[in-house]
DNA sequence: CAGGCTTGTTGATCCTGATCAATGGCGGCC
DNA sequence: GGCCGCCATTGATCAGGATCAACAAGCCTG
């Protein structure tokens, strides 16, 4: 639509850059159309994954990171007795793969949890261009920062906050992701299992079933299997405070 | 004491990358002498601090990275509640600063646990150099994803460990640093009050207080206020693993 | 040196969430 | 359609760590 209509058309609009629901979330923000279109030039697009599908393994090196344009993906690690650890779930327009850059091999494995596609940016052909465009090597340490920022904060979450907390905080934090996705914040449909949710947050499958009823009994979700509807946002958002009165320990 | 011998004078020589003792950890790993060179350029060195001292402040913008020279920083930030939480202690050889990157405004603020030093890296200019020397480039980003696991990792062990596999995770963490520092990783001198021990753990100061006497008569450590001597390494391991018997969950 | 203040240790009790156990609901397969 | 197996819910009990409380040991100040 700016400069090159050759490369905007049919399906391929979709999968370009210039034309990505994404856009402002993901890399090219910031960027102005010729740039765009060199970062279009290294994104291999739209690679689709059937649920259940493994995007890159534990373990393995692949230098790429991979945005989500549909569906979810879960990442997992495994501890060192064997058990399998949750790190996150993954919705369109955010990125995965920060572990695993360059040289490395990746300490998580990426599945889709259900059919989902991604655009595939392959590290060293960011690097090379991002070294030629410094808004987008900006952009990069920016994502990279967020990313960072986020973790930390989810390592507290688990560090001090009680149970319902944490899931409140959980299902707040889908909600404003389907909100930054123009979907209705009201209505999740969760793509991952109770077992999921429970070792994502460092809880047992029970606890979350129990807070799951806890919550509808409460008038602030009503559940029905995996769909949830947050009845009360207020109230969940209280609720991910840890509502514990305000005697702060400083 | 490779290329260029006049860099390599009095004082200024325990100030640049060319001689630091943390090159291998830090961000001058794999360039050789000429791009080491232009990398020092950009260094800011040898920052003193006193202890108490703060680095960076939270919700300021200061787009650097810190290299610790010496000494020890606590990174926290405040939670919503007003409660302070610490996110981190850094040792000499490692790197704070990467929330705040690029314009952003720092979620965390950097204070001197004791007299240290550190080197600051100003990230514009950092990336502009790295712009230049693709290994440092790489370096750059192999940086920031270890930091992103370790975080991640963090986040795990924070929500599925217990009070003792915690400490001892964090205890035989000290000590590897300190190994990989080349100092005995049998004595610990914590520059970290109890209360910041706790409070990184996600653990009450009574608990750890407990624990420190737990450990101490088990014999796998000798404690003296904030001098811990390790006398059973295999035994901390162990209790770092969270040592419960194998019947893992997959 | 005394006194107060901060930091750390130890004890008693309570509560959250894990564990153990049983049951319900739904989908797939023969 | 009936059976089996997985996923989720609910109940009963237990234990790890928080909370409340008292006390000891340094450290700074006057």
């Amino acid at each position: 639509m700016t400069s090159s209509p050759e490369v905007v058309q049919l399906s391929e609009v979709r999968a370009s850059c210039t034309q990505c629901a994404w856009q402002t979330l993901c890399l090219p923000a910031s960027l102005d159309g010729t740039n765009l279109e060199r970062l279009d030039e290294v994104v291999r697009k739209r690679r689709p994954l059937r649920r259940g599908e493994v995007l890159y393994r534990e373990g393995l090196r692949h230098a790429a990171l991979f945005v989500v344009r549909s569906g979810t993906l879960k990442t997992s690690t495994t501890l060192a007795d064997g058990d399998t650890q949750v790190l996150g779930f993954h919705l369109p327009g955010e990125i995965v793969g920060f572990d695993g850059l360059v040289d490395e091999p990746h300490h998580s494995t990426a599945e889709a949890l259900e059919d989902s596609s991604v655009c595939e940016v392959p590290v060293a052909r960011l690097a090379e261009i991002a070294a030629q465009i410094p808004l987008l090597q900006q952009q990069v340490y920016r994502i990279m920062g967020r990313e960072f920022s986020r973790e930390q904060m989810h390592a507290v979450m688990m560090g001090r906050r009680h149970a319902m907390a944490r899931l409140a905080l959980f299902l707040h934090g889908l909600s404003e992701r389907r909100r930054a996705c123009n979907h209705d914040p009201d209505s999740l449909h969760l793509s991952m299992s109770r077992q999921d949710v429970a070792n994502y947050l460092g809880l047992v499958i029970e606890t979350v079933s129990r807070l799951f009823s806890r919550l509808q009994s409460l008038g602030v979700l009503a559940v029905d299997r995996r769909a949830v509807r947050i009845l009360d946002h207020a109230a969940l958002a209280e609720l991910a405070q840890g509502e514990e009165d305000s005697r702060a320990t400083a």
